[in-house]
DNA sequence: CTAGGGTTAG
């Protein structure tokens, strides 16, 4: 039934009257009718059903009329005003209503106004006044405010009231004033979960979270709330074990989780793979028909994706009827975390056939995986999507993670552009141009930009002498590097990390100087780790030394049981000598222990599809003529008198397999069909994930000459330039 | 008519 629209002129000036008995009123139907508003359309009637039974003039139908407007999500706060603003002498409830308006509102020193109001009017503050002031102060942030507002609770004599208390704890919490909070808590005799929680926020956001945790267990009775307040402590703080450790205890205690609690547990799991405690949440959810909670499935896929298990979180990615931009960037950033970059890719080209518009944190998400694969194109478009979007708002991490994309797909001229077109460059900025130029063996621009940034006061990081020690490295520039090091510890007091002496002992070990890569292991205060026993192990194959090799590879042995890698690489150092028996026995051990080698992929971008080739690939459409092109490459390679090495190959095999496994390497696919998909001049951009082998290195600087193309080709750890038959490293990797 | 946590992803 339709009922007429008040307007707000008629309850203007009407005379004061007294109201009916409170217990009448407080059953009155038409009272349930507001608590089931959802509209100022449907408020509207429920106003006229207040004139209707004559209530429109009673103080208790308008301040519960005024709460509503004021105070509910579907409340309309013009149309409070204009209730409040009608009635001659409003009360201290209508007064108290305003207040707990305000201190919601954007306009907290409003609040304040209509509490002078109500002192001038003659109304005395209640219990209920200070609680919504004290908020409004809260908000504000100034703290004399509340220092005065605190005083007008002892004028009053309030100062023993529960809620009064704690509103007051919480306000100096929240304004960082620790010492008052605490002061104000101490205090009180009635110190409830309610207060303690407060003060537990405030030591929380102070840094103090073993101070929180001590208050936390004080406290008599706990609360959701206040397990809630202390596992997000932790979540913020990092310390995500210690997170799930107390969700044991909180289980424990039976005291029943809410939403907040499952989020926040369920972001603890996703940081620490604890798949285990994401499988009871995930039940539990379930169990509690909370299954139809977008936030929580959003944690979920998020949990089930840093836990390795993308494919249940997909299934539940794809069990959401309405996705929202979050469930698309956790099942991108998902995959990206997970190095499944392609499939990142995917997910976002679904994206966009969804029509859903991405943001920065899509693109953070995105922009690794375009790097990885080196999809120079979808990199392209995002630079050109984000310098319309972000351009006037510039987020720093944006543009490093645009340098990083260009400088590991091989652009580095597009990486120095944006650098250098930075508005605000932060340390990271410069951290990533260095590690760039690093990457590309350019070792004297790296150090020219490392200058630049000491003039421009920026103090360098670890991280910038890992690029800088890297890019002495990939240059073979031993002098540099050591100088380097030394400089780090002396001129900049930082104490060498592991990475640093792996950077040290990879140069060293490079040059030959193997007696100082050695010595260097013995002074440093880690132990080695399996990274740098690899980077000794790969120099002892290029110099050929089988004697310290076989013992390096034993220490490796020792940290990396299940490493194929490690493996493999000794038995390249026996092929290299000649000991074929060492050879097949190192393959016989790796067959009878099923340990297979990662096997060798290589991606090219064309036409903004990414195709990925792994050995001896089969199974791309256009195989019969990337074949094709191969043979021709192999024909051309063996007139300019390229004759493969065969003592790369890994396995005692027939000589006659061997190069055919070595002339099918993953490198070779993309490049033959990277010469079928382009037109003749075009620049090659491949990515490998594994280092590039001598053979492909060779046949490549030969293929750069015969077709002449350039071909840019990043591996592992480094980019090779090949043009005219030479490559950028100086055949030095 | 009242106070404490939570706004996810990087």
């Amino acid at each position: 039934m339709a009922i007429a629209v008040a307007s707000s002129t008629l309850f203007h000036f009407l005379p004061a009257s007294s109201d009916p008995p409170y217990e009448i009123l407080q059953t009155h139907p038409s009272l349930a009718l507001l608590s089931k508003c959802k509209s100022i359309k449907y408020l509207k009637q429920v106003h006229s059903q207040f004139i209707k039974f004559g209530l429109h003039n009673t103080k208790f139908a308008l301040s519960k009329l005024v709460e509503f407007c004021a105070v509910s999500p579907y409340g309309d706060f013009s149309y409070a005003l204009s209730i409040f603003n009608s009635i001659h002498d409003p009360n201290h409830v209508l007064y108290n209503m305003m207040i707990r308006g305000y201190s919601l509102s954007s306009f907290p020193y409003i609040a304040l106004h209509y509490y002078v109001n109500m002192l001038l009017f003659g109304l005395q503050p209640n219990s209920y006044t200070f609680p919504f002031l004290l908020k409004s102060c809260t908000k504000l942030r100034v703290a004399c405010v509340g220092k005065q507002v605190h005083g007008h609770v002892f004028k009053f004599g309030l100062e023993n009231d529960v809620f009064v208390h704690t509103s007051l704890v919480n306000m100096y919490a929240q304004q960082s004033n620790l010492d008052d909070a605490r002061l104000v808590f101490d205090k009180s005799d009635f110190r409830d979960a309610v207060s303690f929680t407060a003060l537990i926020t405030g030591y929380i956001s102070g840094g103090r979270v073993d101070d929180a945790r001590d208050l936390f267990d004080a406290i008599p009775v706990r609360d959701v709330v206040s397990w809630n307040a202390m596992l997000s402590g932790y979540a913020q703080t990092g310390q995500f074990d210690q997170a799930l450790n107390l969700f044991q205890e909180m289980r424990e205690a039976k005291v029943t989780p809410d939403v907040s609690t499952l989020l926040t547990v369920l972001s603890a799991c996703a940081h620490l793979g604890a798949i285990d405690i994401g499988n009871w949440v995930r039940s539990w959810i379930e169990e509690h028909g909370l299954g139809s909670n977008l936030r929580l499935t959003n944690a979920l896929i998020d949990m089930y994706a840093k836990c390795g298990n993308l494919k249940l979180a997909e299934t539940f990615f794809d069990g959401l009827q309405e996705k929202d931009l979050v469930s698309w960037n956790v099942m991108i950033g998902g995959y990206t975390h997970t190095s499944n970059y392609k499939d990142a890719l995917r997910i976002f080209h679904l994206m966009q056939r969804n029509n859903v518009e991405p943001n920065d944190v899509t693109f953070l998400n995105l922009i690794p995986a375009c790097a990885q694969l080196g999809s120079l194109d979808l990199g392209k478009w995002i630079h050109a999507y984000i310098s319309r979007h972000y351009n006037d708002f510039p987020n720093d991490s944006l543009w490093n993670s645009l340098i990083n994309m260009y400088a590991k797909s091989g652009n580095i001229e597009a990486a120095n552009q944006i650098f250098y077109g930075m508005k605000t460059k932060n340390l990271a900025s410069w951290n990533v141009m260095i590690s760039g130029l690093a990457m590309h063996g350019s070792a004297n621009s790296a150090f020219e930009v490392f200058s630049e940034m000491r003039k421009e006061g920026f103090q360098p990081d670890e991280v910038t002498f890992v690029s800088l020690l890297s890019a002495s490295c990939h240059a073979g520039l031993v002098d540099l590097g050591r100088q380097c090091f030394k400089s780090m510890v002396q001129d900049y007091h930082i104490t060498p990390q592991l990475q640093h002496y792996g950077c040290m002992i990879d140069l060293l070990g490079r040059a030959g100087l193997f007696d100082e890569a050695m010595a260097m292991i013995e002074e440093m205060k880690f132990e080695p780790d399996g990274a740098i026993w690899g980077s000794l192990l790969g120099a002892c194959r290029v110099h050929k030394n089988l004697k310290l090799g076989e013992h390096v590879a034993k220490q490796l042995f020792k940290l990396e049981p299940d490493n194929p890698g490690a493996y493999v690489l000794l038995s390249n150092i026996y092929a290299g000598a000649g000991r074929w028996d060492d050879v097949a026995r190192i393959r016989t051990f790796l067959n009878d222990n099923g340990m297979k080698k990662v096997p060798g992929s290589t991606s090219i971008e064309v036409d903004t599809i990414v195709h990925e080739f792994l050995v001896s690939d089969r199974s791309h459409p256009a195989t019969p003529e990337i074949y094709k092109m191969l043979d021709e490459i192999d024909r051309l390679l063996a007139i300019a008198g390229h004759v493969p090495d065969t003592s790369e190959v890994n396995y005692d095999v027939d000589e006659e397999w061997k190069e055919d496994v070595l002339c099918q390497h993953s490198e070779k696919l993309a490049i033959a069909f990277g010469l079928i998909s382009t037109r003749p001049g075009t620049t090659l951009r491949i990515a490998k994930n594994l280092r590039v082998c001598g053979n492909c290195h060779s046949a490549t600087k030969l293929i750069s000459k015969i077709f002449k193309r350039e071909i840019i080709a990043r591996d592992r750890s480094r980019f090779h330039h090949f043009k005219d038959g030479l490559c950028s490293c100086k055949d030095y990797w």
